[in-house]
DNA sequence: TGCACGGGGTCCTAACGCTC
DNA sequence: GAGCGTTAGGACCCCGTGCA
């Protein structure tokens, strides 16, 4: 998957994020997480040295708060954002983007996988119809009958799941634009709605 | 009731690879 | 070389559980 974030970009955007309230590390991990609907989380490892070098830049400051060190702009962080406020908004726009993309490509991969499941339930049906009758089968059509049930039942829950988590991401003030919100949904609804078609054959 | 122990969560560092 | 990203791992704290 291609970086979520170009040269210069992070630093800019944990700028922003810091210029809202003062945060700890992993506080800016989850917040970055939480943005990008989970799509995007830094490691540890990303998040740190970006912060140490900012501070070296005199952008932002730390405060050792017992065992969590709590990251702070200055002055010269805020102008900063200020100053490059437009390419910042073009980082939330490219952020949207992105989640939209992902979004395509969870629907690509479940379009992929439901066409190997129907080719794998044509080959089951094929194989069914061919084999001599057995004891137990209307046991097993029954079996199979729930196990759709419970399929499609889990396909409903998952959507009005995904559907609650992103509104709630938004009332929150996430800074995805509404329209990569609804992108992310329609293609969610789209995967469903194919999944339950798949199932019903 | 109090203690020991294990598991999970949080916070952070170090080392390294890859891209621009 | 700078910056993005992953992996590995350590230290600390909190909480639940089992046992005497």
């Amino acid at each position: 998957m291609a970086p979520v974030f170009s040269h210069g970009d992070l630093r800019l955007y944990l700028l922003s994020l810091l210029d809202e309230s003062p945060r700890h590390g992993y506080d800016l991990m989850q917040a970055l997480a939480d943005r990008t609907g989970g799509t995007y989380t830094p490691s540890a490892g990303t998040i740190y040295p970006r912060l140490a070098k900012l501070e070296e830049e005199g952008l932002v400051t730390k405060t050792v708060d017992g065992r969590k060190t709590v990251y702070a702009i200055t002055d010269a962080g805020r102008a900063e954002v200020a100053a490059r406020a437009g390419e910042l908004e073009g980082i939330q726009s490219d952020l949207a983007d992105s989640v939209r993309l992902i979004a395509q490509e969870v629907r690509g991969s479940v379009r992929e996988a439901m066409r190997s499941l129907r080719a794998d339930l044509a080959a089951a049906s094929k194989a069914d119809r061919d084999a001599p009758a057995r004891p137990h089968e209307d046991d097993e059509r029954s079996a199979a009958r729930e196990q759709l049930r419970r399929a499609e039942a889990a396909v409903t829950e998952f959507r009005t799941q995904v559907r609650a988590d992103m509104r709630t991401h938004v009332a929150r003030g996430g800074q995805l634009s509404a329209s990569a919100v609804d992108a992310f949904i329609e293609a969610m609804d789209a995967a469903a709605r194919e999944l339950t078609r798949g199932l019903r054959g």
